[in-house]
DNA sequence: TGGATTTGACCCGA
DNA sequence: TCGGGTCAAATCCA
């Protein structure tokens, strides 16, 4: 790991190549749907963004020096520098007993690992539970009473965390100044999905989903959960070639921005007008049982999170691809008909 | 009975 | 030393 935190060094020039390589390859792809009448829109458009975000990636890889630079790299290497990370076994660290990973706790770099918070205003219109799902299922590991804070904090993790090995993980915690906004912490990155791709659940293409009636924004929405970012106005010819896919996201230079943290806020939102989740009505756990099964992580913003630099528009490009659906988690890890996985699409 | 939640204890980083 | 994050046993629930 020690390796990579040179200065523009190897690490950069690999990461530059890379992004190059794989623009040229969407671009590649591009043209060859570009030439078949049968790919759809969505496809196309689709690749146009994996085309932009892998020539943004390559832009911030040129753009950074020394002291930005590190942020995705840190935490590049901070994902893996666990001698107890997944598959690490032949770490440097590895004299570091199995034992000792086990005995201890596996995310003893916790800090380290990436954050992305989300500051989202919630609302249940449907009562409808089995409508929130997100496409992630959450497990609740933990509560905990946060200084300064009227409301207690939960600790989710991915379901699959054993049966995966997916490290994603989030808080959720109350605002005190707005009881309907949640602070949802997002941390690590869901590795479900590419585990059951690879277990076979071949192969639900995009192209069968678009030939499939997509589930429009509304439909997404039509749970009731609704977040709204902020400066939408100002930055929808970045996003709109998502729209079919997913909700706007905020900038990350929006007003809410919080340093370190995107902070995503859903504030201000005309259409929430909406009650509130019946579940918050039963204390203590008013979060606990809403949020293991809600989270606005599929607009846009899940699964991505490995990128806290504030500067690195490409977080913003590259979460709105992974977000193509709400479906279960087996429905959209794989477009491998589509000419590239989700791998692609991934920082590591 | 198995999965999910609760909760006290432990561990780590600041 | 303290607060936050996680573990794991106990408990709950379908």
């Amino acid at each position: 790991m020690e390796k990579r935190k040179g200065t523009m060094g190897n690490w950069d020039q690999k990461a530059l190549t890379s992004e190059l390589t794989q623009g040229k390859e969407v671009a590649e792809q591009l043209k060859n749907h570009l030439h078949h009448s049968s790919s759809s829109q969505e496809e196309t458009e689709f690749l146009i963004a994996k085309l932009l975000s892998s020539y943004e990636k390559a832009l911030s890889v040129l753009t950074r020096d020394g002291s930005s630079e590190g942020e995705s790299k840190q935490i590049q290497g901070s994902m893996l520098d666990s001698p107890c990370s997944f598959g690490n076994s032949s770490s440097p660290l590895s004299d570091i007993s199995d034992q000792d990973c086990k005995n201890k706790n596996v995310f003893k770099k916790r800090k380290t690992m990436p954050k992305r918070t989300e500051q989202v205003k919630v609302c249940a219109g449907t009562g409808q539970d089995e409508s929130l799902n997100d496409g992630f299922s959450w497990r609740k590991y933990g509560q905990k009473d946060i200084l300064g804070a009227n409301h207690p904090r939960g600790y989710y993790r991915c379901t699959h965390r054993n049966t995966a090995g997916c490290l994603a993980t989030k808080q959720v915690q109350k605002s005190d100044a707005d009881p309907t906004i949640f602070m949802l912490t997002y941390t690590g990155e869901h590795t479900c999905h590419l585990v059951s791709q690879s277990k076979g659940k071949k192969n639900v293409s995009l192209k069968q989903e678009a030939e499939t009636p997509r589930q429009s924004p509304e439909k997404s929405f039509s749970f009731g959960l609704r977040v709204k970012t902020e400066d939408l106005d100002t930055r929808e010819e970045g996003n709109e070639i998502f729209r079919p896919f997913s909700f706007p996201s905020t900038p990350i230079e929006s007003e809410n921005n919080v340093v370190g943290d995107l902070v995503f806020s859903a504030m201000e939102n005309d259409f929430m007008h909406c009650s509130y989740a019946p579940t918050f009505g039963s204390p203590p756990t008013f979060e606990s049982d809403y949020f293991a099964a809600v989270s606005p992580c599929h607009f846009g913003l899940v699964g991505n999170d490995v990128q806290t630099s504030e500067s690195d528009l490409t977080h913003e490009i590259l979460s709105a691809p992974t977000s193509v659906t709400n479906s279960p988690i087996g429905d959209f890890g794989d477009f491998g008909d589509f000419g590239f996985s989700l791998e692609d699409l991934d920082f590591y």
